[in-house]
DNA sequence: CCTATATTTAACTAATAAGTTAATTAATGG
DNA sequence: CCATTAATTAACTTATTAGTTAAATATAGG
């Protein structure tokens, strides 16, 4: 039902423990115990997670050892930057409208 | 187990009927018939879909006769805008780096 | 080869999401 | 008041999601 790229990296981020994964990343990469220390959860609940966010292209993998670093993938949060242009400009637009109200009335 | 107000708002715009009422809103506010007419889906879907972007603060709704129009939350992709911030940095850092090496090496 | 560590897969459960049809509520206008 | 139009609620079905525990796979090192 919801297979086209930009759901997918939506729903990716619609939950707070893969978004506090992304936020450790931005630290720099990361194995699967260190994402999963914060979290009261199974390895196998964390490995899911890492999977919805690679599928989502939000991050990327690597090897080593018998690890498999995560890193954010750059590019991964573009898309959905993008869809928010267009509507960046509608509420910037309307609030500075209202601002402009506001201003208005109080002279 | 999600119930956090971003959650909430990611999960609402992860589903792509959901967005194109947001599309169309942006054009100005519109009735449940008038969102509803792009799409084979029954009106109760339809008004499941408005309940969902108007319980995240994405969508407000007003009242005209027995129309209950809807209309694009200005602020209502705020708080979405400021969670990518820190995000906006990380990529476009690392694209400019990329494109930095990039250059390097083609010198 | 054996063991320890890192991670994933399998199989299952419970909750949530997205849709349906049928029935209900709300407001207007004759 | 009655019929019409607009929208919602109720009750239900099906698929997906998020988690669990137990078992399996992969790699390194002695």
């Amino acid at each position: 039902m919801r297979e086209d790229r930009l759901s997918l990296k939506l729903q990716a981020l619609a939950d707070p423990t893969r978004r506090a994964m992304l936020a450790r990343l931005r630290l720099g990469e990361a194995t699967v115990n260190e994402l999963a220390q914060p979290f009261e959860m199974s390895l196998p609940a964390i490995s899911k997670h890492i999977k919805v966010l690679q599928q989502a292209g939000l991050i990327t993998r690597s090897r080593h050892a018998q690890q498999r670093p995560c890193q954010l993938s750059p590019e991964g949060l573009q898309e959905v930057d993008e869809w928010m242009k267009a509507y960046r400009d509608v509420w910037v637009d309307r609030l500075s409208r209202l601002d402009a109200y506001l201003q208005s009335v109080k002279e």
